[in-house]
RNA sequence: GGUCGGGUGGCCGAGAGGCGAGGCAGAGCUCUGCAAAAGCUCCUACAGCGGUUCAAAUCCGCUCCCGACCUCCA
């Protein structure tokens, strides 16, 4: 019934999501390399196909989500030789590379949990699955598809290339790469400067390597994935996501390593996802200008006027789509955190509506725009200005306005349910407040009551304002008052 | 240079041949002791120039800007 359309990047079209076998569904999606700390950028990725394998599983789809971590050292360039990333890192911090590589997945894990992303169903460790790198390698091998010098193992895109097609998931042309790579040192290793590494010899001072059949080395980057999808997955498995930099070289050699070690092509659907920018440009690592996760949470940086919760991070992302660039800057952030404020409010404000005997809101309509829109490649910024109407009904109802009836009320808390909390994921952000605060703001509201009743509004004004102070805000409504923390959502 | 994607109101962002998404900001009104919250209303945009069409933000051509990838990147 709900027909889902994801936009596939390897046709370049919207196609109709039919899984290989259903109701099981398989999705790979590349991971962080855990040598810093996560920022907004990676947030995009983890939060967008969060929303999917949600989305999948509300839909009654068995999903096995797999996003795997990058943990062994790959170079900081294409030179042949120098430090990788992980052994760099853990040479600033004098610690054992494992040390880098443990510290930064659980920061990752904890910065995701706050963004409410939930666990993939297996987080494979690239280090845990070097002798099936290892094994894979040697059927490309085997096929005549890579070779080996001094202890590295190239893939020989150029062999490759004449019998399949190089490029097509990233459009490019071999041909013309080749003429348009620039010169870059330390590759005359190899026959040919497009040809991508599978195994690299370590140098005596790189620190993490393995025993291999061609030397103590370390795996090429784009082999892992090949890997690990396929072991958990399947040699054919439904999607396979990331960000769209991974495009090329990166997934591009996924198909080609496949494809080179016999196997079939492994990937149905391709989904990527779009760069998160600032003041234009993309945010990311090796142009240094991004903003940590822990930052955002914190206000901890010169660029941020205010500290951002996770929910207002999550709401931010997933009010635009996930194949346009979303560009960062505090006016949006504080748009979004004020969005979802408005929003929260008036779902908290569902269970006290009183229902009538007849409705004169369409509830129906709304779930089913809401349906309309996930169903078309994840729209989920449509399903957001849907439930902005949502919020309308309920306050006109509220305020007695519209009417609506039982069923209507039931269907509304079920779609709010359904589309806020569990496919988009979004919660409540109320700080820890004990009974024993809530006992003393209720007894406090009492007496603010009995003095706006003797019409003492200067004592009144003064509760308000001392606790203003506290950030405790105080709403007075007709049904009477009530507080709420900066920040939270409902009183 | 090659390949790909964009330019939408003050800002952020959907849409992709016809009935003007949504959020934030701003203005007015209602409610209110005041404020806040909430509601209603207003502010009617699609880079430029041509073309196709009864009809173009949406299709075609040209021009101008911007970005991504081609090296590690989510």
């Amino acid at each position: 019934m709900n027909e889902v359309t994801v936009y596939n990047t390897i046709t370049r079209k919207k196609e109709i999501f039919k899984p290989l076998n259903p109701p099981h569904l398989g999705m790979y999606v590349c991971g962080p390399t855990v040598y810093g700390n996560a920022h907004l950028g990676h947030a995009r990725p983890y939060i967008t196909f969060d929303m999917a394998s949600r989305y999948f599983t509300h839909l009654g789809y068995k999903v096995r989500y797999v996003r795997n971590i990058t943990d062994v050292g790959h170079l900081e360039n294409d030179a042949d030789s120098g430090e990788d990333k992980i052994a760099k890192k853990a040479r600033l911090e004098q610690l054992e590379p494992m040390e880098v590589v443990q510290y930064f997945t659980h920061r990752f894990h904890q910065n995701m949990e706050k963004l409410n992303v939930m666990p993939p169903s297996i987080e494979p460790r690239a280090s845990g699955h070097i002798i099936e790198q290892i094994t894979m390698i040697q059927e490309i091998i085997k096929n005549g598809f890579a070779y080996e010098i001094n202890g590295s193992v190239y893939f020989d895109v150029e062999k490759y290339s004449k019998l399949h097609n190089y490029g097509k998931l990233s459009g490019r042309v071999p041909d013309e790469m080749l003429s348009n790579t620039r010169e870059l040192e330390g590759t005359q290793e190899k026959r040919n400067p497009r040809d991508f590494a599978l195994w690299k010899n370590a140098s005596p001072e790189h620190i993490m390597h393995w025993p291999s059949p061609w030397g103590e080395g370390f795996p090429g980057w784009h082999i892992e994935c090949s890997v690990m999808s396929q072991k958990y997955l399947g040699e054919v498995f439904d999607i396979h996501g990331g960000g769209m930099d991974l495009l090329f070289p990166h997934h591009e050699c996924e198909i080609a390593q496949s494809i080179a070690a016999g196997k079939k092509e492994s990937v149905r659907y391709w989904i990527h996802n779009n760069m998160i920018t600032i003041n234009g440009q993309k945010m990311g690592k090796s142009l240094g200008n991004f903003i940590t996760l822990d930052d955002f949470f914190s206000g901890d940086n010169k660029l941020l006027e205010k500290p951002y919760s996770p929910m207002t991070i999550r709401f931010f992302i997933l009010q635009a789509h996930y194949r346009s660039t979303l560009d960062f800057s505090n006016f949006a952030l504080q748009s979004a955190e004020k969005g979802l404020k408005r929003l929260m409010n008036s779902f908290a404000l569902m269970n006290n509506l009183q229902v009538s005997e007849k409705s004169t809101v369409n509830v129906a309509e709304i779930r089913d725009n809401c349906y309309a829109a996930m169903n078309d490649d994840f729209n989920s910024p449509i399903v957001i200005a849907t439930l902005f109407e949502a919020a309308r009904i309920i306050h006109l109802v509220a305020e007695k306005k519209e009417t609506i009836d039982s069923p209507g009320l039931d269907l509304l808390k079920k779609t709010i349910h359904d589309f806020v909390f569990d496919i988009l994921g979004l919660k409540e952000e109320s700080e820890e407040t004990g009974s024993l605060a809530k006992d003393l703001m209720n007894a406090i509201l009492i007496i603010r009551k009995e003095v706006k009743l003797k019409k003492d509004f200067a004592t009144s004004d003064m509760i308000r304002d001392e606790l203003a102070k506290l950030r405790i805000s105080i709403k007075d409504g007709k049904e009477g008052s009530t507080w709420a923390m900066e920040g939270e959502s409902g009183g």
